[in-house]
DNA sequence: CTATTATATTAGTATCTGCTCATATTAGCA
DNA sequence: TGCTAATATGAGCAGATACTAATATAATAG
């Protein structure tokens, strides 16, 4: 054979089951391909899940309602996310489509709250996020 | 005054100081507004996370590199992605410069790892996928 | 050197998105 | 019955996105 990159997973104990797959009939080249173990609608949810948030309308307004226990209605989230009424309905839509938020009706309100999944995704999201790296830092 | 939504925060116990905030000033019609607690940039360097693995091609990418351990070179992500070796190229760019994945150079190949904020995400992904809600079901 | 392989970059483009604006709908109150 | 407030819906469109194709760069082997 020619040249193979050095299969990396040298280690390799963890997440057995996980299967880094078909990769082991190396043969021709490099590339033998690897696959992951989600199924179609799997991936379909979750990339529908992370479209529903990856807008800083949608972004801000999940924040907004995750901010305040117990819930909110759509008209106190309206007032901090500058852009019209009904983009603020679609936007609330949406998320709760996703399974984000909750939805729930009284009198001529709509109650928004966070699903579990979403406090989880924030959660994640605060946790890790990268510190600014200040550019030009350190040796003057 | 007219009518106020309930003001939902009655518990009101857990994560003070994420203050739901000048919400209590309420006073004309409904909506007194809420607010979050994430700086701008915050939310500029979230929403470009999100919006990473926002598309299809990106989040299988990212699934592909996650299940192999000890990294994967990107030729190996290709045959896997029905998109051409541009796309893919691009895909893992953003990735990286997403912070989800670690990029590291090795003769005429390149090898990406998953970061912890890309394994923390894809973890709670797995963790709260809703399941499938398989429409006619239950009772007949 | 040339040939080959992995990867990056760029222009061009079809499709998708996120809004606004106008117009329903729904609910409570006079 | 209005009238008003909260929300929903849909057309239309500017601008963003995600590709492809072509080409450039980089590294290794012969």
């Amino acid at each position: 054979m020619s040249e193979q990159p050095s299969d990396g997973r040298s280690g390799g104990t963890a997440t057995e089951s996980i299967g880094s797959a078909g990769a082991s009939t190396r043969d021709e080249g490099c590339c033998e391909g690897v696959t992951h173990a989600l199924s179609d609608r799997d991936v379909d949810v979750d990339v529908e899940t992370l479209a529903a948030v990856s807008n800083r309308t949608r972004y801000e307004a999940l924040r907004l309602v995750a901010a305040a226990e117990g819930g909110v209605c759509g008209c106190e989230v309206e007032p901090a996310l500058d852009v019209s009424q009904g983009a603020i309905s679609q936007a609330l839509s949406r998320l709760h489509d996703a399974g984000l938020l909750t939805r729930r009706k009284e009198g001529r309100w709509r109650y928004y709250d966070v699903t579990p999944r979403a406090e989880r995704l924030l959660a994640v999201l605060d946790g890790t996020r990268p510190t600014p790296d200040t550019g030009s830092e350190g040796r003057s």
